[in-house]
DNA sequence: CTGAAAGCGCTTACAG
DNA sequence: CTGAAAGCGCTTACAG
């Protein structure tokens, strides 16, 4: 900066003028020291910068794991509403490792951002609580953090196990099962009680609820098998698999034994619509997690405190609704079938 | 830091000290320094840090587009490459928006980051000048850019043709199908270089060339429209696509018709492994473009060129060469089949 | 082992 | 409209 204005015969008050305050300088003036910064090729430091001024124009987003597409879809989001507000999106990739993500959120803090996205795996109230009391804006994604101090993002788990029962009922199905590992993952226990709920609410409905040990591919293949082993009238017609692997392990199951159609027999609806789940026999009609909507809401939330006077803010928690993508494993079955 | 070093009664000097170079100082005023910095919550201004050492502990990564799990795998392998010696890696997303990668390349310039690693779409070569004249190391992955001054990470393409045509010819399959659009993107191009020499080199074994408009699914489901229509002898019993959504929607479109088999009547390889395009009848075969690898030997470029003195470092470009990964889409058929 | 002081490159009132 | 000067929070030789 020293040298541009040297080049261009002005101070480094001008120069800095021109690019931060250009109609407090004249035309003629601003002209020279543009050449002269194009010349040097001269390249603000912003460390200098945000350390004079105590701003950053950056956000800093932690994921939990971007191979999951649900990640990945609150990033789109929340870069959406970062760009609307010309402020730009770093990512950093805890990739599934709570050591990391730490090392993020203190990089994050050590940079002075000017807010964080955070969507953790784990409880992490630790962190949340030192990047809190240093006054550091934060939102929470898609995790209920119990004494957590911030505004949080969150899906309507509830809604989602209500929406995919709701949808096999008015496909027609009458025997729903629903298939999921024990109730401690929150999101688990969640889509139970909408399942229920929607069951509950219909008449001549009946649910069976089916434990697995986990929530992957494997446990919906174990399912399927026991599924195949039944008499027609003694299994489901419809199924909710919590998570979309389990959907697809049952999908793929009951391929492999030809004696069970989806979803002619058994139509099955997942839970989440994960793109890294997307390899089942069938295509899988699932429940919509909203991700991208999640993340906007999430820097829209950000914003508006990082904007808000120390003190006055109000922490909010906003929850969306999920959608539902229809697709081949839950097509109601022809007449004659 | 002020507050700290009153805090603990000593100078900031000593604070920082601590901070950076605790052998340096005595075990008693560490401890108080130590205490003083948990009491006050004390966190690092990384931009006066940097600012005062000219240095920063982030490399900063641009993807062009996070939806492409070849790029998360490329950010997993920099990932890595940048742990193994405490670098912190940070992600900008283009999302296939050129304007933005420029965005995020300005933004890490201005930020002084160590070192930038970029995975480009198109031509970026402006951007690219742009940084190197600044000084700042840079890698390209998986993008041969002509006129560059950097380090190149790239995957063997033409090996890649090569490798999924010799597998089916392995197989026993002796009439190769490649199918693809114009030679516009490099890779198609070197691909189908590879499949030529793979075929050129066995005897027995012919080559038919099919072109498609496009990449994508639809041009998949076309070409396996034609293939359906043909007589059993008139078509290849075995398919090289140059990208895994031609190949998914090749098999797909056989799989609608059910008149010709995968992999019974024909076998099916893609050329690229993507998650994302996993949602085919079939699972596929598939060349794997080995993004992590590609990461962590750009990341690896970067530190080299980032501890090298300027002037002395010499670009050098690293080819990985791809694996395969076989699935049902090219399973032998059952002898008597 | 510890402290006083200069300097990193910018921004921002404040004079002129 | 433009410039001189202080200050942002740290680090780093250099004295002591």
């Amino acid at each position: 900066m020293q040298d541009v204005a040297r080049f261009a015969g002005v101070s480094i008050a001008t120069v800095s003028n021109v690019i931060n305050r250009p109609e407090k300088v004249s035309a003629a003036t601003t002209e020279q020291v543009r050449a002269a910064i194009a010349e040097l090729g001269f390249v603000r430091n912003d460390a200098a910068r945000s350390l004079a001024t105590g701003t950053t124009s950056s956000i800093g987003m932690v994921l939990a794991d971007l191979d999951n597409s649900l990640f990945v879809d609150m990033a789109h989001g929340a870069q959406q509403g970062a760009d609307a507000v010309g402020l730009r999106l770093l990512i950093g990739n805890a990739a599934c490792d709570m050591t990391r993500q730490d090392d993020y959120l203190r990089l994050f803090d050590e940079a002075r951002v000017g807010g964080v996205l955070l969507s953790p795996m784990e409880d992490s109230l630790a962190g949340i609580e030192r990047m809190r009391s240093h006054g550091r804006p934060m939102v929470l994604l898609n995790f209920e953090q119990s004494g957590a101090d911030c505004c949080t993002v969150l899906v309507d788990n509830e809604e989602a196990g209500y929406v995919a029962a709701r949808h096999l009922v008015e496909t027609g199905r009458t025997r729903i099962g629903f298939v999921a590992g024990r109730d401690y993952y929150q999101p688990v226990h969640a889509r139970r009680l909408g399942v229920q709920r929607a069951v509950r609410e219909t008449g001549g409905v009946e649910l069976e609820e089916i434990g697995t040990d986990g929530l992957g591919f494997e446990d919906g293949l174990a399912v399927a098998h026991d599924l195949a082993g039944r008499a027609a009238d003694r299994r489901p017609d419809g199924i909710v698999a919590v998570t979309d692997e389990i959907a697809n392990g049952i999908a793929e199951g009951l391929h492999a034994t030809s004696a069970v159609q989806v979803p002619g027999d058994i139509a099955v609806v997942g839970c989440e619509d994960n793109r890294s789940a997307r390899s089942g026999p069938v295509a899988l009609t699932a429940v919509q997690l909203e991700g991208a909507a999640m993340g906007q809401a999430a820097a829209e939330l950000l914003l508006e405190e990082m904007k808000t006077p120390a003190g006055e803010h109000r922490h909010r928690t906003v929850m969306i609704r999920p959608g539902l993508v229809v697709r081949a494993s839950t097509a109601v079955p022809a007449p004659q079938a």
